[in-house]
DNA sequence: AAGTGTGAAAAGTTTCACAGCG
DNA sequence: CGCTGTGAAACTTTTCACACTT
């Protein structure tokens, strides 16, 4: 169902996706080290998958590689920022600016990897300001607005649970695209709208399976 | 002799095991909200999920159901809560209280589902402190000697992308089983050690992809 | 000789369809 | 009758093996 992408005719696994981001970060360091070409055994080994899979990766966005040689650094690391769709700077929001939001607007982190965070917002922007947060923080009713004159399209839901599922109604109606949702819910959305589920209780409850 | 009992973990979908904490969640709430009985329709859309992968994922674990009724609510959550190895409290650690550790800990996020994160390590002890973390942080050196004396099978790595591999080796000789890794980064472990990786920035990126 | 690209096989997962039970 | 439990079918993803190119 909502598990692969068609691109033309071919049928792109989800994952195929999460590992290009991996492939493009050892592509990344290899080229800070000077490799100008790295074999399928050599990439994958650093991004942990079997050869096999990394040329059956790349082979769904196009033939990149030498026979005999191997694939050009430079040329494949980029290649892949473009098929991310990185190439433009995407502007993205955080909504709910409370325990969690604002710690991960004091962590930076998104920002380390190239993602612009423009704007928080917040029931009590006042609030979320006293936990440190250095963004300008917006009431939630400003929402629609902001994403419209700044055509955000991605944003970061940091809510409490049980206003998740209205509050990403609103975003999805104001243009919001894409969803990375930390509330503990199944969220609704239309087709059109990707959300990315970050659920760390749960990733925790199931690591506690797996410990005898 | 033959032993029907193969309760072995083996031929489980890990999909199932995610989609386990789901369920169980989905159940609380029935039961807070006083359903006795619930039907795998009623639970499946609920969970996000179709009605016969959810028969199909409680199948794997025995027969909960009856036909014609449908599931008792508060025998199932509780069953699927033994399951998934909750019953008995697991301490857990969190090693690097830097930026983003010392952020979920102000979080309590996991403590809210009843984990107990019952304390920090870090390079710089007195710095993370100074990040506002209240639970008792030790330097790094302390890691054997405390996950020893308290049996800690979880930990939260949150350490430098650069340091993580050298913590996890010494995370896993000292005794961890269960790793929850914010580190951009694939660690490598023993079969016997389950990783599980929570990378944000991958996710944002993920999302750049779907929307166009 | 070295290493990619790829069809085909294998493995894994989901969905179907209906028997069987309360 | 309604709804679970389940074998078999359908579908997805991974792995293999080797032809083919530089």
């Amino acid at each position: 169902m909502e598990n692969s992408d068609k691109i033309g005719k071919v049928d792109i696994p989800k994952k195929a996706i999460y590992r290009l981001s991996i492939y493009h970060r050892c592509l990344q360091k290899l080229h800070d080290n000077g490799v100008s070409t790295v074999s399928s055994t050599t990439l994958a080994k650093a991004a942990g998958v079997k050869p096999s899979q990394l040329r059956k990766d790349l082979a769904y966005f196009g033939q990149f590689g030498t026979r005999g040689l191997g694939y050009p650094v430079e040329i494949l690391c980029s290649t892949i920022w473009e098929t991310l769709g990185r190439e433009q700077l995407q502007p993205v929001i955080l909504v709910g600016a409370g325990n969690l939001g604002s710690a991960l607007l004091r962590y930076h982190g998104f920002e380390k990897e190239g993602f612009e965070v423009v704007a928080a917002f917040d029931a009590n922007p006042d609030a979320a300001r006293s936990r440190g947060v250095t963004l300008p923080v917006f009431p939630d009713s400003d929402l629609e607005t902001f994403i419209a004159e700044h055509s955000v399209k991605l944003a970061i839901l940091c809510v409490p649970v049980e206003f998740a599922q209205a509050v990403v109604n609103r975003l999805v109606a104001a243009g919001i695209q894409g969803v990375l949702n930390f509330s503990p819910i199944v969220l609704e959305v239309p087709a059109k709208v990707t959300v990315n589920n970050v659920d760390l209780a749960l990733e925790l409850e199931h690591l506690s399976y797996f410990i005898r």
